[in-house]
DNA sequence: GCTGCAGATCGACCGTCATCGAGCCGACAC
DNA sequence: GTGTCGGCTCGATGACGGTCGATCTGCAGC
């Protein structure tokens, strides 16, 4: 016996009346959203936002004894902002002999500012 | 004695050769850099970066009652996301009785994107 | 071999966030 | 008045993230 208890009637609205029409579309790539917010979310540090003001601007490989001092954080500090950045696809890095340089890349950012329009 | 033990010449690299040519700018802008990334913050979630989208695209206000079914989470949780949103300036409120209703503020992704180039 | 340096990684601490249920409040119908 | 519904707020909790010191890895020079 009530076995309909999970089905009732609860479409019933305060008077019948709807809030609004339909028509938010029901599914959006959820696939895209999850790109775009872990972007997004590299972004989403003073610091992280910063560094890749600093690397865009430059336009070139910028080496991380330059981009230490900038910044009023610890070495392992900045490399793990490095890190965070490069595993979001936003930077790069190559190494040369002692010292790593790092670089955008373009194509997350891009895909970020063309859903902004 | 050894007054100039913090001035210690740690300004010699390691044969002195420099990695790069010092030409990063000293300081960018630190209070855009923070607002650009609380709006990114404020994205950096699949939620809420799908519920700008719905929003964006709907081009009005859509009730709230609209955005629950879209998502596979509980209402309470959705208010806490369109809360942050409001927080970072990207969306506004209206109450209208019973509903209430969401809507873009272009501004603050304005910023963004204008900052992305 | 040893020493020093640039950068990355690890471990730990602590603050913030996402999620939920429970409860509260305002508006409407009766 | 009471009941009901939509939505928000409050706690609690588990997970994530920023920061640091300490340590490790390569590399260059002695």
């Amino acid at each position: 016996m009530t076995v309909d208890l999970q089905l009732a009637p609860k479409t019933k609205r305060a008077a019948g009346e709807r809030c609004c029409e339909p028509v938010v579309l029901p599914d959006i790539d959820r696939e895209q959203a999850a790109r775009l917010a872990e972007v997004a979310k590299a972004l989403g540090d003073p610091i992280r936002m910063q560094l890749v003001d600093v690397l865009r601007r430059h336009a070139g490989k910028v080496c991380v004894c330059e981009l230490v001092p900038l910044f009023d954080i610890a070495q392992p500090t900045l490399s793990h902002h490095l890190k965070r950045l490069r595993a979001a696809g936003i930077v790069d890095s190559e190494r040369q002999g002692l010292w790593a340089y790092y670089y955008v890349l373009p194509e997350a950012l891009d895909e970020l500012s063309a859903w902004l329009g």
